[in-house]
RNA sequence: CGGGGCGUGGCGCAGUCCGGUAGCGCACCUGCUUUGGGAGCAGGGGGUCGCUGGUUCGAAUCCAGUCGCCCCGACCA
């Protein structure tokens, strides 16, 4: 590609609605334009970039032995009511209408058109396993699509569906997928780790998501960089050792605490750590109000909570702590309440002593308060928010608590679209049983995102191999020397024919202009000419990864440019 | 959906409080000079100030409504 021919419109100057790194950069390097909130067009180094992953993507997957389909993205209402989806989807599901008035949606995910295809075709066991995966356009109207790429109305997404019999069946194609998974992100110069999740909307029995730290994600994530350990700090946990106190107990008493509602206030108030203070909260759950206890310096986890309380658990209104406690929120505590309504302990208030929590009565909290005798709760659980530093709960060693952008989810389906949709096959027995279920998902728009949160700099991207829109570009300066167009080209064909691709700025512009170009767009190697270097038969690399600048005879330059490129690439190797 | 911010040449912004008919930088066009880290000088083109209505002699500016975009939260691959 000669960029005097090509559309690449880089920014100086920085958009000011990009806020996230990989947003701000595919704006500048002309990757992407915005059309509306979620929606960008991709311009071609852009697409390079999107078309790249989707190759490396391509790759793994024919690997596993899948076979790419290509779905339709716009659907008649009719298949998702089947399963009960379009009202599970509700409002973020795209909807219109053909000119016959017929209901029309735009697809945000495709298990549906999936089962409508199998249940027609797919008679026997004999036939499967397959595992079917395409490209394709999805579209869900998010409440809130922000980040750029990150969280988009419109996306590409690489889809995979397995169809299998048995369970043992899907767990081999659910294995293949987590492997083929792990080469892709890895090829793709992502450090990411893996963590178990809850299926949510999609139903079935196991669920991993693909996850790269990431100050620009969405999710929690307690990750131990020692072992291994990683989890979504809605189910995580740690190994939180309590000492028994040596205090001596101090008597029960009330105070008066005029105004002083959260725990730090109250804390400030009486001169006490957060830590010697129990947090009450009032939960409704399935069975109506429970009180819900953590330590003072601890959050609740709303999600662990959820096991405890049903899924449409909620905070309790004021009215109705008032009404159930005759206290306002900031007053509350667990003593007196036994049998009133249930109480939930996390299991650190364990045996602790001389705790202040509050009194039940407006304006006034409780100290002295010795869990297991002053009050009593009726179980203890895991309630609380893991934090950082805290032991990790494989080996010990301190986790760490950092935002991650969720890149992959795999998840053993099993029979729930297969079964509403009749999609079946006759067993070796002549019985007719619902196909097994996979789905395995990747969004290639995120993908690109991530990589650039991950290999930048403040001069731009720094594209690993797998991904980089080009390997290389030669920068010929002064476009207006023969000499220099001669090399410039010369060597623009020697790398091409080395297997890279490769851009030529040919560009009648300054040198430096090139330069900040070249780095804005993250060519991972950049080769110049000049005139000055010419006349001394010398050629000059840089590597864009680590600055690394060297000026050598041409044909030692190609040399170590050859060194350089497959070191490159063993960055990007599955085995590194 | 709650909270906050912002809509002014292609991009980034000032002007809005205190009404008087729109300005700066970048980009673009012309010329000369320059040529290894986003050049300098001179000249030039380009804007119904998101939209609608209202107040006023007069509205980018005040009032009402509306649309859009961004951020935080809720929610969610």
């Amino acid at each position: 590609m000669r960029l005097s021919k090509a559309f690449i419109p880089t920014l100086k100057e920085v958009p000011s609605d990009a806020v996230v790194t990989s947003h701000r950069l595919m704006l500048r390097a002309g990757m992407v334009r915005p059309l509306m909130a979620g929606v960008y067009s991709y311009l071609p180094f852009g697409q390079r970039a999107s078309l790249k992953a989707q190759n490396l993507i391509r790759e793994e997957m024919d690997a596993i032995g899948a076979q790419e389909f290509f779905l339709p993205a716009i659907n008649p209402v009719e298949v998702w009511e089947e399963t009960g989806r379009a009202t599970d989807f509700g409002p973020e599901m795209f909807h219109l209408k053909d000119r016959k008035d017929r209901e029309l949606v735009l697809a945000p995910t495709h298990e549906e058109i999936i089962c409508s295809v199998a249940r027609g075709e797919v008679r026997s066991y004999k036939q499967l396993p397959q595992i079917w995966y395409q490209f394709q356009t999805k579209f869900r109207d998010e409440p809130r699509p922000r980040s750029g790429e990150l969280r988009t109305r419109q996306f590409i997404m690489k889809d995979a569906y397995s169809l299998d019999v048995s369970q043992e069946g899907l767990d081999a194609s659910y294995a293949k997928h987590d492997g083929a998974y792990r080469r892709i992100f890895q090829r793709a110069g992502l450090n990411y780790f893996v963590v178990g999740a809850s299926s949510g909307l999609m139903g079935g029995t196991g669920s991993e998501e693909f996850m790269v730290e990431s100050d620009a994600g969405e999710d929690t994530c307690a990750v131990c960089h020692a072992c291994g350990y990683a989890a979504n700090v809605e189910v995580a946990t740690s190994n939180l050792v309590e000492e028994a106190s040596t205090e001596e107990k101090q008597p029960f008493a009330k105070v008066l605490t005029p105004e002083k509602r959260t725990v730090e206030e109250v804390a400030e108030y009486l001169g006490r750590g957060t830590d010697k203070f129990i947090k009450s909260l009032v939960f409704m759950g399935d069975n109506g109000l429970a009180m819900i206890l953590v330590q003072g310096d601890d959050e609740v986890n709303e999600s662990k909570l959820q096991q405890l309380m049903g899924a449409s658990m909620r905070p309790a209104h004021p009215e109705e702590v008032k009404e159930a406690i005759g206290a306002e929120i900031g007053f509350l505590g667990p003593v007196g309440l036994e049998g009133k309504l249930p109480i939930y302990a996390d299991n650190r208030l364990k045996g602790k002593v001389n705790m202040v929590t509050g009194a039940n009565e407006d304006q006034y909290h409780v100290l002295g308060v010795q869990v297991d005798d002053t009050f009593k709760p009726d179980s203890y659980h895991d309630l609380r928010v893991v934090a950082e530093g805290e032991p990790c709960p494989d080996c010990g060693k301190p986790l760490s608590v950092v935002r991650a952008i969720e890149l992959g989810h795999i998840f053993k389906l099993g029979t729930k679209y297969s079964a509403a949709m009749g999609a079946t096959v006759l067993d070796p027995n002549g019985k007719d049983v619902p196909i097994i279920m996979g789905s395995y998902g990747i969004g290639v728009g995120r993908l690109v995102a991530a990589v650039l949160e991950t290999n930048a700099d403040e001069n731009g991207a720094v594209w690993p191999m797998t991904i980089a829109p080009f390997h290389a570009v030669v920068v010929g300066i002064n476009a207006k020397s023969d000499e220099v167009t001669a090399e410039s080209e010369r060597l623009y064909s020697l790398l091409k024919e080395k297997g890279l691709d490769v851009a030529l700025d040919d560009r009648d512009v300054r040198a430096g202009f090139k330069f900040k170009d070249a780095d804005l767009l993250g060519f991972p190697f950049q080769v110049v000419v000049s005139d000055r270097n010419l006349a001394e038969g010398e050629l000059e690399i840089k590597r864009r990864r680590d600055g690394e600048k060297l000026l050598l005879p041409t044909d030692e330059a190609l040399a170590q440019l050859d060194e350089w490129v497959a070191e490159e690439w063993q960055r990007v190797s599955p085995e590194a």
